[in-house]
DNA sequence: TATTGTTATACTCTATAACTATA
DNA sequence: TATAGTTATAGAGTATAACAATA
């Protein structure tokens, strides 16, 4: 190795530092899943914040706006955007909240049931796809060490 | 629980479904972590996808920006205003490429350098804060399993 | 003909301030 | 006074098309 470096050229890139970071590796493997994700979830016009949004409605009928930012660190303003566009599509309905009159209670109708219902297999079938190379148990374990981390 | 869920408000939120997939816990963790690097990152001016850049040309002295970009799955436009920003921030320097024209060789200033040094350890420093929860051995067997599903 | 770096540009995502209606 | 939902808006991040210079 010559004492200058300034005429060298890199053929093979050392990332060996920032694959020793936790966050890196973090973000990488999260957006390969995403791409895989996209691709596959096309079909039912959904993209990542649709999907979390609808399957919380999924599975807690009448969960208000709030609740929908406060689980998913999403801002109430880039939310009301979606609910709009959500119910546009008669996926989501709107109901007074029952003991509040401030909040608005978020149901799936039977049209947006029947989709989440295709969409959420749709999604754990992309999930193991993206996660081939892990046995079930690693896939387990990842995301124990995940939610350490956020939970 | 009544037959009719409409009148129905939720107290505590279910989001079993959600935390059952790699990608979603991925992205929650890597925001997690990320924020934290935003604080701490914040007297070096770095941002997550300059300390990435700089990381790799501090280890890989005369790296191209083409291999940045697909190291780093950035796309060639959205990288030229970054290298230029640490150029006139005199941390980087662009030298010819010794057996390529078209190419220029990207290099650390001394001042890059010792910026690197001091952003590298804080860097380590806020990984190890955001993984605290997690054993020694546990951060390992994370990245590995991360890095099973993206490179 | 293909690749590197670049410009221009558009689109998406995210964040903040301020308003209203209700608690 | 505080909170839920909303509006308007700005900033950051990301993507595509097209070009000049070189391989």
């Amino acid at each position: 190795m010559p004492a200058d470096e300034s005429a060298h050229h890199v053929t093979k890139i050392d990332a060996s530092y920032l694959e020793s970071l936790v966050g890196y590796n973090a973000r990488r493997a999260a957006l390969a899943i995403i791409d895989r994700f996209l691709e596959q979830m096309a079909v039912y016009k959904l993209r990542p914040v649709d999907f979390s949004v609808l399957s919380l409605i999924t599975h807690n009928p009448g969960i208000t706006s709030r609740q929908l930012c406060s689980t998913l660190a999403i801002q109430p303003p880039n939310l009301v955007g979606m609910i709009q566009a959500l119910e546009k599509r008669e996926l989501v309905q709107r109901r007074p909240h029952p003991h509040d009159g401030r909040a608005i209670g978020l149901h799936l109708t039977a049209a947006g049931a029947k989709l989440m219902q295709d969409a959420e297999r749709t999604a754990s079938e992309v999930e193991l796809a993206a996660t081939h190379r892990l046995s079930s148990t690693e896939r387990k374990t990842l995301m124990r060490l995940l939610q350490k981390i956020y939970i």
